[in-house]
DNA sequence: CTGAAAGCGCTTACAG
DNA sequence: CTGAAAGCGCTTACAG
């Protein structure tokens, strides 16, 4: 059932019929009417494909992630996708795992299929294909990292306050000896944290103390573990994201060392089982799902042409106080 | 850049710069070697609306789930994307949040868009549009509970004898009041899981003890508080999804009850911050990885015409021994 | 082995 | 306000 079904059905034309699906003002309430029983009666369903390629557009948005695993994206897709297929549009899902080469290959796929839009959590932030997209004129907003693009909006949080005030917390608490377990400097988020956290430190005439964890489990269990195993381990340490943190807490936890007690501990991202380790995370937390909801509200302003120029905004990071940082909530 | 463009490059039909691009083996060296140069000159990409509409599906495979943000799901999804893109499909993600409404939709939509074929932890079994798909020459693979329909697939795990192991492992622990938190007997995994449960503790000559804590984690909180304030908490716990473990981890931390001294606890599934919670959770494991990588490839052998004949694959849960249960690892 | 042509199911100028 | 017709970019019988 096609919609030159519906139209002999309802004895009208195939272009009255698309009219009424697409809500045309200019269509006659006798026509509408007639239409609408006919689709009613034959339950009548829209060929996405065939709409797709006449509009030169599929009616889906892509979220493009290093890894919907990190519960960080997961949070972010599944609010996404609520807005999204509320909007009437399908979620594509893409996992770059932080290759430049999978990420281009995927903005490519969704070239090829004339998404309507994406949110890019870029890995490569100066990659031609997000030109090329724009070019197409397939809006692209940044998701926790900028691109290079200045066509393309940005929705990112506030990442150098976020481990400035992890590091001003702990010195109100009496640390002197602070350590930052840090992701991919190569990355925005990564170097601002770091940049946040050497401000804070210098600002109160403490050193720096940084090691490497690669934003991964494994990098975050190699880093502590170098950190802890220095002849001079530091009493507090601050780790950037939330993978990092599970395998600092696997190096303490086999390490037998006490927190807070022997080593304060503030995390960055708060993921729902922060408050479930041993003891419960203090952390930084990032408002991830009101940031997918000002993404896809960005995307779907561009969609509706309601704005041209590019916007980008900024969210704060929130405190979430708990006992691994060995200061006691107020 | 359209086939057009190409074929008049090459000096070819369009015919034969479609038999190129599909590997199509009868065209002759010279023609094939003419069009994938001017494909590669020209940076020629196909259109897939283009080839879905002609095709009548659309290079993508969708995975319906409850809940991408639970951890289970975002193993799953992340596997399915991996091997999904392997073999050139796109990857939709649909979250149906267990409502009977929003995954006949998403079904809906799935079938107004031709997708390749699907894989669906199904919140309504009975649904009609299950039916419609396969009616549609559309695959589809039940992921963790089956489907009425007897011509899809299955992947599920062996939930009855997970609770039964459980259940075992803490009478061997001396353990003999044993409480089930159970999840949403509507479910088959629910009712399973409650099966082996029962079944486990009869045999034993126990007596079951079972609350409904609808496999969420404020349902798995509230279960767990009505045990724990009853007059005779029970010595064991038994919790049946990660979710409402959550929840009971919640209330258990609060109640500043002693895990494994005055309740022992094992928990079913095994997200990755099992080990790091306080104290590490025992737990019994589905292969997640594995199974989705079965669910792919029973959906690849369906596309590809290799099988007719449905088949059900059910995978064994492997027992985890952390220090929550009170009995030591071997 | 190769090409001309039909057709997948829509939308949208264009004409009336 | 309504309809006839072109066309989106492919694939695939069909004929040669």
């Amino acid at each position: 059932v096609t919609i030159d079904t519906v139209a002999e059905k309802a004895a009208v034309s195939v272009a009255t019929v698309s009219r009424v699906l697409n809500n045309d003002p200019h269509v006659g309430a006798k026509y509408r009417r007639r239409v609408q029983q006919a689709v009613a009666e034959l339950g009548y369903r829209p060929n996405r494909l065939a709409r797709g390629l006449r509009r030169q557009r599929s009616q889906s948005i892509a979220a493009v992630v290093s890894d919907i695993e990190n519960p960080h994206f997961a949070e972010m897709v599944r609010a996404v996708e609520d807005l999204a297929s509320a909007a009437g549009y399908r979620l594509i899902v893409d996992n770059t795992d932080e290759s430049p080469d999978k990420q281009r290959r995927y903005l490519q796929a969704l070239a090829d299929e004339r998404v309507t839009g994406l949110i890019l959590s870029p890995t490569d932030p100066n990659a031609g294909e997000i030109s090329m997209l724009l070019d197409l004129d397939i809006p692209v907003v940044a998701f926790d990292r900028q691109v290079s693009d200045p066509r393309a909006d940005a929705v990112v949080a506030d990442n150098t306050r976020a481990t400035a005030m992890a590091v001003r917390l702990l010195i109100g608490a009496g640390h002197r000896d602070i350590a930052l377990v840090a992701g991919r400097l190569d990355t925005q988020t990564g170097a601002e944290r770091v940049d946040g956290y050497q401000m804070a430190m210098r600002e109160a005439g403490l050193a720096p103390r940084i090691v490497d964890g690669d934003f991964r489990i494994v990098g975050g269990q190699e880093a502590t573990d170098a950190l802890l195993r220095d002849h001079t381990p530091p009493s507090a340490l601050i780790v950037s994201n939330n993978l990092m943190t599970i395998g600092a807490l696997r190096v303490i936890r086999d390490s037998g060392i006490k927190v807070p007690s022997q080593l304060a501990l503030v995390a960055v991202d708060d993921p729902f089982w922060a408050e479930f380790v041993a003891p419960p995370l203090t952390t930084v937390a990032q408002p991830v799902r009101r940031m997918a909801e000002d993404a896809v509200a960005l995307l779907l302003e561009r969609v509706s042409g309601a704005r041209t120029i590019p916007r980008r905004s900024v969210h704060p990071f929130e405190l979430r106080i708990r006992s691994s940082c060995g200061t006691r909530p107020a």
